[in-house]
DNA sequence: CCACCTCGACCAAAATCCAA
DNA sequence: TTGGATTTTGGTCGAGGTGG
């Protein structure tokens, strides 16, 4: 009986995550050739075909499938226990991370973050990228190092995620418009005109649900993909926005928030990030900041 | 035609074996 | 114990098949 390869399981996990031979020959330097002949000895080794052609590429078998949310914590452990132990030293830490966030991250939290980092670690530097969509795969693939989101259903199952803050959605608008005078009811509030904020162009909301629960419906003159463009024209115009309160907390300066006259289920926002970096001494000081600048 | 996967032939390095 | 022969391992190269 001689013990199976252990280095395969590297392989195999870089395997099914890409579902690919050829991306995954990319991330591990090596030839889609070599790739292919590893596929073979893990096929061999374990007795499942893993990956079978699906026209051009390939799809995983169930076995594959199983294995596939098994192989990222052994791997990652294997490695922590062959890696000297290393002492996270802030002040010599050179390093750059990356963060996938929602526009209206930054504005809000990004000041109070970066400080707090520039006092604790000179050498690191933050690098925020826009969030357009809800694709896991640039955290999977480590082109991103943390992220926000609402965790939803279409949140990678393999991810790890820690509640950040909640959230709850209020009603801006600009000084002086009719909706700051007097008491603002569900019929008031749906008769104004309003700006829709959908990144994926959805017509309707759950204040759309709502209010329909009430016989009541409201107007949607505009749409926008972002929070900030929203309240930029709630600035220049009658429009209503609604947008969750905390996240936009800076953008709404100067102008009139006031609570949904709906209620709305809260939400809540949370920290993503990858397995693979979970014991990482860096990533989790990082954590640990993003999450008090959050918690303030 | 292109992108992708697989296979045979071949090669270098490492591991193993074995006689001296 | 050691030095050389042999086997194993894991890679490249190039060719070939397949499907969009």
């Amino acid at each position: 009986m001689t013990r199976p390869d252990l280095n395969l399981l590297v392989t195999l996990d870089v395997l099914l995550a890409e579902g690919s031979v050829a991306r995954a020959a990319r991330r591990l330097r090596l030839s889609p050739s070599a790739m292919s002949r590893a596929l073979a000895r893990l096929r061999e080794a374990t007795g499942d075909p893993l990956l079978v052609r699906a026209g051009r590429g390939l799809v995983p078998t169930p076995r594959a499938l199983e294995l596939r949310t098994l192989t990222g914590p052994i791997v990652e452990a294997a490695e922590a226990c062959l890696r000297p132990a290393e002492s996270l030293d802030l002040k010599t830490l050179a390093r750059t991370f990356t963060l996938r966030n929602r526009e209206g991250f930054v504005e809000n939290f990004g000041a109070g973050l970066i400080a707090r980092v520039e006092r604790e670690a000179p050498g690191v530097r933050l690098r925020f990228v826009q969030k357009l969509d809800r694709e896991s795969s640039p955290l999977r693939e480590g082109t991103v190092d943390l992220e926000t989101a609402v965790v939803g259903d279409m949140t990678g199952p393999e991810l790890r995620a820690q509640a950040l803050f909640h959230d709850r959605f209020v009603a801006v608008v600009r000084p002086g418009h009719p909706l700051t005078s007097g008491e603002v009811t569900p019929a008031r509030y749906a008769e104004g005109h309003h700006i829709h904020v959908s990144r994926r162009g959805n017509d309707v909301g759950p204040i759309d649900t709502a209010l329909q629960a009430l016989g009541l419906s409201r107007k949607i003159t505009a749409s926008v993909g972002s929070f900030s463009e929203a309240l930029a024209l709630v600035r220049a115009t009658d429009l209503v926005a609604s947008v969750p309160e905390r996240y936009t907390g800076s953008l709404r300066e100067n102008l009139v928030t006031f609570p949904l006259p709906v209620a709305l289920p809260e939400i809540t926002i949370s920290l993503l990030w990858h397995p693979r970096l979970d014991a990482d001494p860096a990533h989790r000081w990082l954590r640990g900041c993003v999450r008090e600048v959050c918690a303030v």
